[in-house]
DNA sequence: AAAACGAATGTAAGCGATTACAAAACTAGA
DNA sequence: TCTAGTTTTGTAATCGCTTACATTCGTTTT
């Protein structure tokens, strides 16, 4: 195996920044964290010696010294829902301008795992947690709690649940598009939603149009909800069994853009014309939802800005020792080709 | 502001459960790190003290003393695009089973802010780094270098460059992608493209397809070839420029697949007949290629793989410092609905 | 029963920072 | 000039863990 030594990592120190400026780790150390405390000469010969030596401090060291952490963790369902990562993506951008780092990992939809990936990002020493929804085990919360780490819950926004939480209002949203499809003259609906279990945005949103159409005097038949993982596949098969179970629906609501892009895609498939013979609605607005043809009508949600906001929340928490704020994001709706009007 | 005391975060330390075990520190982290040094009763001893304390390791003073690092960087140009979200979330899984955690960060196409993340993830004490491409400046590679820390680069396979690589030939993909098209009988070819600069996935997949065209005798006229953001709107555009300069076009061989998209949107909303009017071809195979009506002919690459392999190079490199390894990944060609067959 | 040895454990010195606290260096006032 | 008061800097303990080295213990050998 040839060469074998421990690589000379020749990691550059404080104290070598210190010996070569000829001061002690201290007045180095200050110069990171308290430069007004040096003298301007002082500054100087550190700031030299630091450049000299191509000097950059070691994060960890210095978390586990100052007792500050210097990262946060998020835990999402999966990076590869554009929903996720864009807020995601913000959070890390906003984060790293203040020199704390983000660990996100996906749980890829197996809840059971949640638990021990916070386990795992504690025990990374992460000083705060992101995790989505408020859907999970008691312990997972309570284990946070009791290890005094800050935290927020995100995407969804529930009245009812007491953790501090930045989301939206699945709920309220899915109910104002039931009202939206119901002006267009729809009442023979059907419902294609995520999978309940462990989800409550995918709850919240059926709850929503189901709620909103029983109001209205037209209660939703169970059978005309079907559940379908995250596939644009299964949605397509989703269809085919509503329109079997009742060929008159004039309108399909879907709990997220992708089912939706796959109920369109098989209703384009059959021949059926979207939205002439049969209206589609979306919810989220992801990218796709202006890709495809024609164009979503969907749910806009502002998942970048959320992101910010969350990873705001937290770093107040985090640094500055303030609790979690919850805040409930605003949404709207966006008006394009799948929902037509009808009389 | 109310209570202000630095809370107790009671954390539980090696030297709690040395204690409450009767033990001292030296053996409970040989619990951890060398257990067969220690006797069946003293394991037992020092398992029930975890368990009461509910003890976990810091994994940043662990790294910190052993100088053997806990976590690997990656950085990528956006999570937005599914195909390093893939990747990327292979690679962090992989590497979750092994106790190493993955930190992502994203440039956001800003290539000159690639640099400081790498300063960032060395500070916080990445073991490895994983780049993608190998177009930046040569101050990066060398500071990675110079810091003694093992990386590869990837999503892009280049004969020419002497980084470690786990990769594609989007070169020799793009010509094989111009064969097809060749063999479908198509001669006249536009093409919209990613962004060149600092993208060599971008540039070889240009690079391949003119090559391929060239050398089967009918070079693509300059004009015929634009780059543009990755973004649908930009393709779409795109594409009516194409349309404008040579409206005889049969085939547009695109970059990607969201360029795909675009064009294949916009080629709908004026009524051009996809494929039989025209033909599309994508590249990467995201999860959108089969959404889209008609889906998508394009270059599949197996990305989860992909990112596995970079993985598992990184941390053999890392843990048992073995050189990191260059590897090229196969690609194939997905013949869906976009690609029609002309005489 | 003593010597010799290997196995199991303990002691204590780091890893690279931060930060009380102490000491030194200046400044200014008497 | 001496003293008190500020600034500025240094000393050294500490964060939670690993690990080289020393020590203790139980066995086996003689």
């Amino acid at each position: 195996m040839g060469v074998d030594e421990p690589k000379k990592s020749a990691r550059v120190t404080l104290l070598d920044v210190a010996t070569a400026a000829r001061v002690s780790t201290a007045t180095v150390s200050r110069y990171f964290n308290n430069r007004e405390a040096l003298r301007p000469e002082t500054i100087i010969q550190v700031e030299q010696a630091i450049n000299a030596l191509g000097y950059y401090p070691d994060l960890n060291a210095r978390a586990l010294a100052s007792r500050r952490p210097s990262t946060l963790g998020a835990i999402i369902p999966t990076t590869e829902n554009a929903i996720f990562a864009e807020g995601v993506e913000s959070m890390q951008s906003w984060l790293m301008a203040r020199d704390i780092m983000l660990m996100t990992v996906s749980t890829r939809y197996q809840s059971e795992v949640e638990f021990e990936q916070v386990r795992r990002l504690v025990a990374h020493g992460v000083g705060g947690l992101m995790l989505i929804g408020n859907a999970r085990p008691e312990e997972t919360i309570e284990f946070i709690r009791t290890h005094n780490i800050p935290f927020c819950t995100a995407w969804s926004f529930q009245s009812e649940s007491d953790n501090p939480q930045i989301g939206f209002n699945n709920f309220a949203a899915a109910y104002k598009m039931g009202e939206r499809i119901m002006q267009a003259g729809h009442t023979a609906i059907g419902v294609i939603g995520g999978i309940t279990q462990h989800n409550d945005r995918a709850t919240d949103r059926i709850r929503g149009i189901s709620q909103c159409f029983s109001d209205h005097g037209f209660p939703i038949p169970e059978d005309l909800i079907i559940e379908t993982p995250y596939q644009p596949e299964e949605s397509a098969t989703a269809l085919d069994e509503l329109l079997t179970r009742n060929p008159d629906l004039t309108v399909i609501f879907c709990g997220n853009d992708v089912l939706a892009a796959g109920a369109l895609h098989r209703a384009q498939d059959r021949g059926i014309d979207v939205p002439r013979q049969l209206s589609i609605t979306g919810f989220d607005d992801i990218a796709l939802a202006k890709i495809l043809q024609p164009q979503l009508t969907t749910v806009h949600l502002p998942h970048r800005f959320m992101g910010e906001m969350a990873a705001q929340a937290l770093y107040d928490a985090v640094i500055n020792n303030e609790p979690v704020k919850s805040l409930e994001m605003p949404f709207s709706i966006r008006d394009r080709g799948t929902l037509a009007v009808i009389n």
